[in-house]
RNA sequence: GCACCCGUAGCUCAGCUGGAUAGAGCGUCAGUUUGCGGUACUGAAGGUCGUAGGUUCAAAUCCUGCCGGGUGUACCA
């Protein structure tokens, strides 16, 4: 995979790349594939990385590659390839070097390296311009409870889809969740009993804020009797069917009708207080019932054309043949699965929003699970299939290491992290409430790993203001926006550079790259890793250097000014908010 | 059994499009500092990158075996 590959352009003469339109980073990589091609004949896409500040700006390995294909010294191959590069670029690359076993380094300019500062901040590489995107993420079950996982899920759902909307897609963010199934079944079993019957005016009974706690009692309970007793499972098997019913009939006016649609929006009412509390909202919801039907009609007629297959009643997809498993789309009671109902969901978002690309993030405990999905979708819709891409991750654990089980329902709930964190917020700072402090701290917890193993999240450590943390970033921040506050408003010209400055102006430019690799491998840890990079590399700046009333004050307050924005605009892709004052 | 994921300092993690001495944070120890928000900065100690092979000029990074952990594997979502 190329990250940033770009065809070699046409050969002219010499380069003024400060006057092109084309990140820095790819001008030079194109010159530096024109060279070889006219020096060795060889066309390649060299890689530009970021070296230590002792070796220079960029550097690249490509007189390394290249001794290989052409059998020779590959300090002789950089020393040719570095002359040729400098004889092109002259006004615009101070140094090209050669070092250790053939590395070619490059050191910019200053008058380049500064109109590269002025532009980080904003240049945002469009690596999805244009594209239509609908990302799924969350996905909560009405009647259920909302745990750790659904917050973690929705926190890095929408790092995604920003990212993706800051690279040029335009990004609709959706839900999904089971409205309809044997949950529900086995929670309006409970709350059935709870009422003494069909007794809908009984709910009022119920507070509001108690509402959510007692669904999930219910549920608890529910799924406790369809486990040990017989009795109760063939009831809670029964109400599931009803419940379905209800949307075959179009039911509101039934005292069960009554209950479940006052439930289901009791459910859809605690999702949104808490979507609306941690600051990730959605588009639109999709609730199982609505796709159900198509996902039933769809599977139902790859049936008779040979997708599917028939076994013990029930409907299936033959996953085996393509290293899958079988997977059931329809039970044997005739009721749609999952499987049924995400098909069902595919079509609805594309009839909905004709998706360039569709986006689907869960736990990775649904990826051999979606593959079967997916790979059953190609059969008869292989256009959609392809334009779907599932990204999966870790789950999350509470440090110290809480058992977890659903049936005796101590799982960690979404609740259970904010209130932890709240309680280590206010052990360390003294502060309650600090909300604003706490989901910089949780979000930027779950989204400075990378996507993919599990994540054991530590109140105490992700509140601290020390270290790698939400909320040091956003106290650099406000540091920094305090400092801008002190001076006059004059924005500078960048010019030249001491050494100090010049550390920090190089990892300044280097934040578009950032971008560009966050949304071309979907990972938004890597954007946290740099805000924090950089932010050390703030500090130790201006350990050493005064900004106000020195000499050097404008070249330094813009510096100051471009990493603040920076920061800004990074803590905002990520979700966490960058506030200017503490 | 089969499939997928993971195994890097005491702890939590970066690094894995193969390349220059394997990096952070926390913790530990030792320092700096009458300054623009010291919630900072400097330094030290600490690693056979699970293990055994293979490919390569070059492997934490790619391939294979093994060990250890996790997840999934037909009528739940």
């Amino acid at each position: 995979m190329q990250l940033y590959g770009l065809p070699p352009g046409p050969c002219s003469s010499k380069k003024h790349y400060s006057s092109v339109q084309l990140p820095l980073m790819e001008q030079i990589q194109q010159t530096l594939a024109r060279v070889i091609h006219d020096l060795f004949d060889v066309d390649m896409q060299p890689v530009l990385t970021r070296p230590d500040p002792q070796f220079g700006d960029y550097a690249t390995n490509v007189a390394l590659q290249l001794a290989g294909h052409l059998k020779g010294n590959p300090r002789d191959i950089a020393s040719q390839v570095a002359e040729a590069l400098k004889e092109q670029t002259a006004e615009d690359i101070k140094d090209v070097d050669v070092a250790g076993p053939g590395f070619i380094n490059i050191t910019l300019s200053d008058s380049l390296l500064a109109a590269q500062v002025h532009e980080a901040p904003t240049h945002k590489p469009q690596t999805y311009a244009g594209q239509k995107v609908v990302a799924e993420y969350s996905d909560p079950n009405p009647f259920k409870v909302l745990h750790a996982g659904h917050f973690y899920t929705s926190v890095v759902g929408y790092a995604l889809s920003n990212i993706m909307a800051a690279a040029g897609a335009t990004v609709h963010r959706v839900n999904f969740g089971g409205d309809v199934g044997l949950h529900v079944g086995k929670t309006m079993w409970a709350m059935l009993r709870d009422l003494g019957g069909e007794y809908p005016e009984k709910l009022a009974d119920i507070p509001e804020h108690e509402r959510a706690a007692w669904m999930t009692k219910a549920y608890i309970a529910g799924t406790a009797a369809y486990e040990e007793d017989e009795t109760a499972k063939a009831e809670i098997i029964t109400l599931n069917k009803q419940v379905y019913t209800l949307f075959e009939t179009n039911d509101h006016d039934s005292p069960f009708a009554h209950i479940y649609w006052t439930c289901r929006q009791w459910s859809y009412d605690y999702f949104n207080a808490f979507y609306e509390r941690i600051g990730t909202p959605f588009e639109k919801y999709y609730p199982e019932s609505e796709v159900a039907g198509l996902g039933l009609r769809t599977v139902r007629e790859q049936l008779a054309k040979g997708v599917f297959k028939e076994s013990d009643g029930a409907v299936v997809f033959e996953g085996e043949s393509y290293g899958l498993h079988t997977r059931v789309f329809i039970n044997s009671h005739g009721i749609p699965t999952y499987e049924a109902k995400d098909v069902g969901l595919i079509m609805r978002k594309h009839e909905d929003y004709h998706f360039d690309r569709s986006v689907i993030i869960t736990g990775n405990e649904q990826e051999q699970y979606m593959a079967v999905v997916l790979k059953a979708v190609e059969q008869f819709a292989p256009e959609l299939a392809s334009a779907t891409t599932h990204f999966t991750h870790g789950l999350v654990k509470l440090k110290g290491g809480v058992k977890m089980s659903s049936r005796k329902g101590n799982i960690l709930r979404a609740l259970d992290v904010l209130n932890a964190a709240h309680a280590a917020n206010k052990q360390a700072t003294g502060r309650e409430d600090d909300e604003q402090a706490v989901l910089g701290a949780i979000k930027y917890a779950f989204l400075k790993q990378r996507l993919g193993p599990d994540l054991i999240y530590d109140p105490e450590e992700s509140v601290s203001l020390e270290g790698n943390s939400g909320p040091y970033l956003q106290y650099a921040h406000a540091r920094a926006r305090s400092i801008l506050r002190k001076a006059p408003a004059a924005a500078s010209e960048l010019h030249d550079f001491d050494a100090s400055e010049r550390m920090l102006a190089v990892k300044v430019t280097e934040y578009p790259d950032v971008l560009a690799r966050a949304a071309t491998e979907m990972m938004p840890h890597y954007i946290c890793t740099y805000l924090y990079e950089l932010a050390q590399i703030f500090n130790r700046f201006y350990e050493n250097a005064k900004v106000v009333g020195d000499p050097r004050e404008a070249t330094r307050l813009t510096l100051v000014r471009t990493y603040a924005d920076i920061l800004k605009d990074g803590l905002g892709l990520v979700g966490i908010a960058a506030p200017d004052k503490m």
